[in-house]
RNA sequence: GACCGCUUAGCUCAGCCGGUAGAGCAACUGACUUUUAAUCAGUAGGUCCCGGGUUCGAAUCCCGGAGCGGUCACCA
């Protein structure tokens, strides 16, 4: 292009604030001077971490004569220019540059440079008389010119709405925002790691489900053109994983994956969210509870170092073992009555009346238990804990108990009053599936909008033998929540829902 | 979905009983030069979320709307 020095940015004034007219002007600046404000690549000689490290026992004022090359984001000019804070995702060093060590030309170059801009500098190391470990600049490379501004350096990015909706703003800004979702990834690795140890089989099964299943869930409607068909985005996984363990692809297979609910945004929880699902073969829900406490504890060592989690006003301990205990003894505890006793809804449905939760009439025994075990009993859960043995009525896929046929093999595990994990020894009676299936329908029918359907090739599937299975999930992001004393599901997720603007 | 609250410069925030817009950071001009939120002097920067209304006069009061947050309801 031809390089004429332009006063003038080329985008309209009216479009821009003054901090960013400077910094078109500068980018014209170094555009008419014949540089590549976005060149393609720097070679850096180490990363801005290994350096501190390597270089820790440099005294202050002490001076070396090893060269580096470094590379980072301006976040703070001091002096001129004359100190630049220089940060890469894990270290920050401190940029040099003065005209008895700079050259003039590279000098020259800071008049260009502003916060936000990424660099790369090459010069010798040394630590300052007041500690800081800078480099001496003798060549810099201008490697993106920035063209916005960046939020104040002290308080940095606050407003809660612009921090999720330009995460890359609250993640160049806030420390803490980069090590929750860090934290994420690391508990994200530290899962499969467990299960992969455990001769697991990772496998992704379909987003995209013709038939709803696997949980009672609104779900989203999308539309495949070519097909002219609609397809639900999946509520949970469930179903499918079976059908590879019925298909005998392994014993144990997992995946972790993208769930979607067509249901309320608030802080714990977003429309789109991670589970985990897991189904092994030959074992019932009690070997579950070993895998969920084994696999908890494993992730929590290896987060946070110990089994002492920190959470709002809490301290959660995951050392074990973990309480088990049914649900509807955990209902009698608290409340006095003995659910069992009650033969029809209606009995039920007037025991919880008197205690001041009201049920409509068409729900059975055992919604009215569930919504007496959340109101009475969720909110004590503190301590991880599994609740087991759940009322059949509100378990379509999980077996019947063995000891009793109103009640089926199925836990949840509670931490901090959250359902954390779901697990159950998985119904493989194609018969009685069928007979559950039914019974959701009907419910269907009479308007519960989340009843789930009759799934037949999976019936199908059940009808060629399903193994004695073991089948648990989690939603990851709850368990982030937790490891990271976030109060918000939003922050442990990179890019959470928000309404578009406008 | 209901209730409550917030929304002012690029960012962080003031703005009283209604009298016509302020600071710090960032930017610009200059000074200074081993700083650590550098310092000092100066300059520029506004759809006060949007739309109505009341009023001589609205960032401020009233009504409606939007986005976000909190609580509750449902869900994981």
């Amino acid at each position: 292009m031809s390089a004429k020095p332009s006063k003038a940015p080329e985008v309209a004034p009216q479009d821009m604030n003054a901090v960013r007219a400077a910094k078109e002007r500068k980018l014209h600046e170094l555009l008419a001077a014949g540089v590549d404000p976005y060149p393609h690549v720097f070679k850096r000689s180490s990363r801005l971490a290994p350096l501190a490290e390597k270089y820790a026992h440099l005294k202050d004022g002490e001076v070396t004569t090893d060269e580096v090359a470094v590379a980072g984001r301006i976040m703070a000019l001091r002096n001129n220019g004359m100190f630049i804070d220089l940060r890469d995702p894990n270290g920050k060093i401190q940029l040099f540059s003065h005209k008895d060590n700079t050259p003039e030309s590279e000098m020259k170059k800071l008049e260009t440079v502003d916060i936000g801009d990424i660099v790369g500098a090459k010069g010798i190391i040394r630590r300052t008389p007041r500690g800081e470990l800078t480099v001496n600049v003798k060549e810099f490379t201008m490697l993106s010119k920035s063209l916005l501004p960046l939020p104040e350096k002290y308080h940095g990015l606050t407003d809660i709405e612009q921090r999720y909706r330009q995460r890359y703003l609250d993640l160049i800004m806030n420390e803490e925002s980069r090590n929750v979702l860090r934290t994420r990834s690391k508990i994200v690795t530290g899962i499969r790691k467990h299960m992969d140890a455990l001769g697991a089989l990772e496998v992704e099964t379909p987003i995209l489900h013709p038939i709803l299943g696997g949980a009672s869930a609104k779900p989203f409607v999308t539309h495949h053109n070519t097909l002219d068909t609609n397809f639900y985005l999946r509520v949970a996984p469930e179903l499918f994983l079976k059908r590879l363990v019925i298909g005998g692809i392994a014993d144990s297979v997992y995946e972790i994956g993208r769930t979607f609910r067509n249901e309320g945004i608030s802080p714990k929880h977003n429309p789109e969210f991670t589970m985990i699902e897991g189904y092994h073969a030959y074992m019932d829900y009690n070997d579950m509870m070993d895998h969920v406490e084994n696999l908890v504890q494993a992730v929590v060592k290896e987060v946070h170092g110990g089994l002492k989690v920190p959470y709002g006003d809490y301290e959660i301990d995951f050392s074990g073992p973990w309480p088990r205990k049914g649900m509807l003894e955990l209902v009698t505890e608290a409340t006095k009555i003995d659910f069992l006793h009650f033969d029809t809804a209606d009995k039920a449905r007037k025991a919880a009346d008197d205690l001041g939760i009201s049920t409509p009439p068409e729900v059975n025994w055992g919604q009215i238990v569930e919504a007496v075990f959340a109101e009475q009993v969720e909110p004590t859960l503190i301590q991880p804990i599994h609740v087991t043995d759940y009322p059949m009525d509100i378990s379509p896929l999980a077996k019947t108990h063995r000891s009793n046929p109103r009640l089926v093999e199925r836990f949840e595990t509670f931490v901090n009053t959250w359902e954390i994990a779901n697990a159950f020894s998985e119904l493989n009676d194609p018969k009685e599936q069928r007979r559950r299936f039914d019974l959701q329908v009907a419910a269907r029918e009479a308007g519960d909008e989340e009843a789930q359907m009759l799934d037949e090739d999976y019936v199908a599937a059940l009808e060629y033998g399903l193994p004695p299975t073991g089948g648990w999930g989690m939603g990851i992001d709850r368990f982030c929540m937790l490891l990271t004393n976030s109060s918000n599901i939003r922050d442990v997720i990179c890019f959470p829902t928000l309404k578009p603007k406008k």
